[in-house]
DNA sequence: CTTGACCATACAGTATGCAATCCGCATCGT
DNA sequence: ACGATGCGGATTGCATACTGTATGGTCAAG
C-alpha cells in the first residue's frame, strides 16, 4: 500500500484531523478501493503517526459511512451495490430538491449571478476536462445548498454524496448527457432567478434522477460481469 | 457529576460501545444537560474504564451531533436553540413524510395491523403516563420507517431526532393535543392501509409540523426568560 | 485423504505516561 | 487604573506498552 497516502502540505492542525482528511480523500478519489482493508498499524506507519490518531480517523470515517468496521476485525473501505446507490440518489433528490425550493425563496442577486457564471463555465467544459467539469458541478450544487439557508440539509447532502462513485460519475457521461446537465443547471438557475421554488425543485430532482440512472446502470453492468 | 452514569447491565461488549451508549442515553434523557462539560478523565473514572474508550465515545457522539468539541478544549453537551430546532423539524417532516409515502407502496398487512394496535394503545394512554406515550409514539414512527424500505432514510431520521427535547416533547402536550396526535396516527394508518401514499405523506408532515410548533414555542418562551 | 483440535501470529482493544496546549490569575510596567 | 506578560494548574493530544480475540496453519487421529 506504499505511496497511497502521501501528504503534500504540513499536517493540517492535529494528527487525527490530518489523518481523517488524507484517508477520506484517498477513499473518495479511489486510491483506496472498496473492500480494501485498513490496518491501523499500516496506516500509522505510512502517515508517520501512532495508532491512536489513526483509530480516531477510522472512527470518524465510520460515522460518515465511508468505512465498515467489525469488532476485533478492523476496518475496510465500504462498498456500495447498485441498490444502495439507488436508495442514496433517491434521498439526494429529495434533499437537493428541497434545498432548491428553499433557495428560491431567499437567494441573493449575487448568488444568482454566481450560478449563471457557473453555467457559462460548465457549458464551456462540455467537451473539456472531466475533472474540471466535476469541480464546476460541485460548485454549482454547493451554491444552492448554501442559499437554502438550512445548515442541516446542506450538511446532510454533503455527507450523503461523499462517495467515490458520486464524484467520479461524470466520467460515464456522454457529451450529449453533459449538454443536458448544462441545460438543467441553466434551467435551475432561471427558476431560482424567477423565485419559482416549485420549478427549481422539479428540475433539480430530474437532474439528480438522471445522474442516478447513468450511475446505477453502469454499476449494474459491472455487477453483472462478476 | 457523581452517580449520573451508572450502568445497570454488564458492559455490552467492549468498553467504547458501552461508554457511547451510556453517555448518549444520559444526554438524551437529560441527566447531562446542554452545555455540560464532558471531561475525559471524569467520565473514565465514573465508568471505571480508561480515557481511551471514553475519547472514542465522545468522538462518535460528536459525529452524531450530540456533543460539541473544540481542539484542546474538550467536549460539551451540544445545546440547540429554537432556530436550530425549527430547521431540524422541517427536515424531519420532509424525511418522515417521504418515508410514509414510500411505506404506502410496500407495507405488509402485518405491519398495518401492528400500526392499528399501536393506535389503540396510544389512545388508551391519552390521559396516562407520558413516558409510556413517548415510547408508543416512537414505536409507531419506527414501524413506518422500517416499512419505507429505505435503510438510509430510516437511519437518518433516527439520527436526526436523537435529541433530548425531541424525546421529551410530549411533556408539553395538552390532553387535547394528545388526542389530535392519536387522530393523526390513526389517519396515517388508514392511509397506509388504503395504499394512499400521498395522503400518508401529507398527514405525517402535518403531524410533525404540529410537534414542531409546540416544541419551538416552548423553547422560545424559555429563551425569552433569559 | 479428510477432519478436528491446538497453537502461533497478527491485529484490534485498552491502559497509561508524557508532551503540548489552553486558561485563569497574579505580577509587573506604563 | 489598566493592559501586557509570564507562570502554574488543568486537560487534551499523542505515543507506546500490554492484553484479548480471531484466524489460518499444522499435525494427529480417524
Amino acid at each position: 500500500m506504499a505511496r497511497i497516502l502521501q501528504e503534500r502540505a504540513p499536517l493540517v492542525r492535529n494528527a487525527s484531523a490530518a489523518a481523517t482528511e488524507l484517508i477520506r480523500e484517498a477513499i473518495v478519489d479511489g486510491r483506496l478501493p472498496p473492500g480494501q482493508r485498513l490496518k491501523e498499524e499500516e496506516l500509522a506507519r505510512e502517515l508517520g503517526i501512532s495508532r491512536t490518531p489513526v483509530r480516531e480517523a477510522l472512527l470518524i470515517l465510520q460515522a460518515e459511512g465511508l468505512v465498515d468496521a467489525a469488532p476485533n476485525r478492523g476496518a475496510v473501505v465500504r462498498s456500495h451495490d447498485a441498490d444502495d446507490l439507488e436508495d442514496l440518489y433517491q434521498l439526494r433528490a429529495l434533499l437537493e430538491g428541497y434545498a432548491a425550493r428553499r433557495a428560491a425563496a431567499s437567494i441573493s442577486e449575487a448568488a444568482v449571478a454566481g450560478l449563471h457564471a457557473s453555467c457559462e463555465r460548465f457549458e464551456s467544459l462540455i467537451e473539456g476536462d472531466v475533472q474540471e467539469l466535476v469541480k464546476e458541478n460541485l460548485l454549482f450544487h454547493n451554491v444552492i445548498l448554501d442559499a437554502s439557508r438550512s445548515r442541516r440539509v446542506a450538511e446532510l447532502v454533503r455527507k450523503v454524496i461523499e462517495l467515490p462513485l458520486v464524484y467520479r460519475s461524470y466520467i460515464w457521461y456522454s457529451v450529449e448527457q453533459r449538454r443536458i446537465s448544462a441545460h438543467y443547471h441553466r434551467q435551475i438557475t432561471r427558476a431560482l432567478e424567477a423565485r419559482d421554488g416549485e420549478r427549481a425543485e422539479l428540475v433539480m430532482k430530474e437532474h439528480v434522477y438522471e445522474a442516478r440512472d447513468v450511475l446505477v446502470s453502469k454499476v449494474r453492468e459491472a455487477e453483472e460481469r462478476e
